[in-house]
DNA sequence: GTTCTTACA
DNA sequence: TGTAAGAA
């Protein structure tokens, strides 16, 4: 499985999100309003977030923080699609031997990682990309 | 119990 | 952005 398709598949409620970014469900709404966000959806019309999105919102969050407005964040994300699209075409193949994890699996993983997270609220949330260490 | 949408202080 | 209402 590619390390891509990975990252862009869907695993977090809103309420993990909530966890992981530290972010409201009212603004993770409001980001996906603007555009900036686009989780998929259960057949319940939940959202489920990758961790893609969760970068995002996590690097969505430190430019806020620097004091960059919505219109700001989004030109920047922009650039780094138009970027990601060129960089995509250029992709070489990978010769990874990951062994296969089942989806399933990977939920469990996920609950217990997240579990070790919120098991220590005090320390400072995730930094954007620190989210890479659940691949390895 | 959690999340969704819509609407208003 | 926060919060309430009503539905899923």
């Amino acid at each position: 499985m590619r390390d891509d398709t990975r990252r862009n598949m869907p695993l977090f409620s809103m309420g993990t999100v909530q966890k992981l970014t530290e972010l409201t469900p009212r603004q993770v709404r409001y980001y996906e309003q603007q555009g900036l966000i686009r989780p998929a959806r259960t057949n319940g019309n939940q959202r489920l977030f990758s961790f893609n999105d969760v970068d995002r919102l996590l690097h969505i969050k430190n430019l806020m923080e620097k004091g960059v407005n919505i219109a700001g964040v989004k030109e920047m994300l922009q650039k780094e699609e138009q970027k990601e699209g060129v960089v995509t075409e250029a992709t070489p193949p990978q010769t990874v031997k990951k062994p296969e994890i089942s989806e399933a699996e990977l939920h469990k993983l996920l609950k217990r990682q997240l579990s070790e997270l919120s098991a220590r609220p005090n320390q400072s949330h995730l930094l954007r990309g620190e989210l890479s260490r659940f691949f390895h």
